[in-house]
DNA sequence: ATAATACTAGACTGTCTAGTTCCATATTGT
DNA sequence: ACAATATGGAACTAGACAGTCTAGTATTAT
């Protein structure tokens, strides 16, 4: 793992690594890892992939695992969550549905579908690797949410005690999810229907209201 | 796939296939494949792991992919769930409890848990396997929980249109899942609290009454 | 220019894999 | 007894894989 970012250290010389070459190899890692997942994809294809030798993947990533661990840090990375705070809340109502409705467009998120099939499939053989999805990742999400509802409360617009207030935010995304999570994730369809689901959704944010609304 | 239940086959001679030994396949190949999934498990290893020559296993099973989809279906033949039927509904509120838990009893049994990590790992390359398990599975159990619901509206008991029923199902096992489903799934803990399930069980089930009892 | 490093292309090792085939032996129905 | 089939054990094919190595070429700082 020490292959990376030795550019900072001084008194270097001699050719720099091309940053553009490892952002082709994690790139061609990714989609195929995402694709075929990490036993099913082969070093060989990767260099195949980003057009580059096998050597020079390994210049730039120790091994397997750590070109994989890479991969995964980058998607959840890229892919962020902290947007729930910025909502405007003059309506209440409405400021549940834009954030229930960034949370699934998220979640449904075709590629953030395949990290989490992925990681799933590995996470028994890599156990932090579950913990560096999980905690960058859906806690990140949780957090976000829990602290937007903490607000709400604090207004004195929502009724949650304060020792149930992640039990609520659980709860509000596990009703956003339905069913639409299971299907594609065991890729029983590939897309939701955009009506469906904001109809789903009005329905939630309703009930999260009968429980929670002052 | 024609190598199975040749038995009935008239006028059939020579020495019969061992049950014994296509059960030994099985239970051997089952272990294996929930432990280090499809990929990662070897013809040669559950021949090993059986007690049986390689000859045997192909002899019994076409092929790695026929063994998987019988070792997935004999599990999920094997966890039932259409108890939600008998379950004594004099109190509606104990009625609830006990269905949820024997639904999060079955869903965070560390078996049950590894075949939804192998199904979805697999279910890129195999979407008739995801079609298998899923219908066989949760449909199942949503279906037996669904028609409990539908009894308890007729009685007058809960107050849920019919379109509603799906939906309102859903929602009750999703709140039932909690944080734990994912966290099993993720291998971030591999148990979880019972009194800590039994509180929060509880509380999803008193919100779901909040929401729906007459 | 020179030294140091990155990069390519490919060969190579050692190990594992699925699947097939051969043959001797065991077990069964007729 | 006999024919038919199952089974064990092992060899074999044909290929994939991770990772290493070499040798030549390209790029960069000094």
């Amino acid at each position: 793992m020490p292959n990376r970012s030795d550019r900072s250290i001084l008194g270097r010389t001699g050719r720099p690594k091309s940053e553009a070459k490892a952002e082709a190899i994690l790139n061609a890692a990714t989609k195929l890892f995402l694709a075929k997942g990490f036993q099913g994809t082969s070093m060989d294809a990767v260099a195949r992939e980003a057009g580059v030798s096998k050597q020079t993947v390994y210049s730039h990533f120790a091994n397997k695992e750590t070109l994989f661990v890479a991969c995964i840090d980058a998607k959840v990375a890229h892919y962020g969550f902290d947007e729930a705070a910025g909502v405007d809340d003059s309506d209440l109502r409405q400021a549940l549905l834009t954030i229930v409705h960034r949370f699934t467009d998220l979640l449904f998120d075709s590629e953030v579908v395949a990290v989490y099939r992925v990681v799933l499939s590995e996470s028994t053989g890599q156990p932090q690797l579950a913990s560096l999805f999980f905690d960058n990742g859906p806690k990140r999400t949780k957090s976000a949410i829990c602290e937007f509802l903490r607000q709400q409360v604090a207004k004195g617009r929502l009724r949650i005690p304060k020792e149930r207030l992640l039990y609520a935010t659980v709860q509000l995304l596990n009703m956003s999810v339905g069913i639409f999570q299971w299907s594609l994730l065991f890729g029983l369809q590939d897309s939701v229907d955009d009506s469906e689901l904001a109809a789903h959704l009005e329905r939630a944010v309703d009930d999260f209201l009968t429980l929670y609304a002052v």
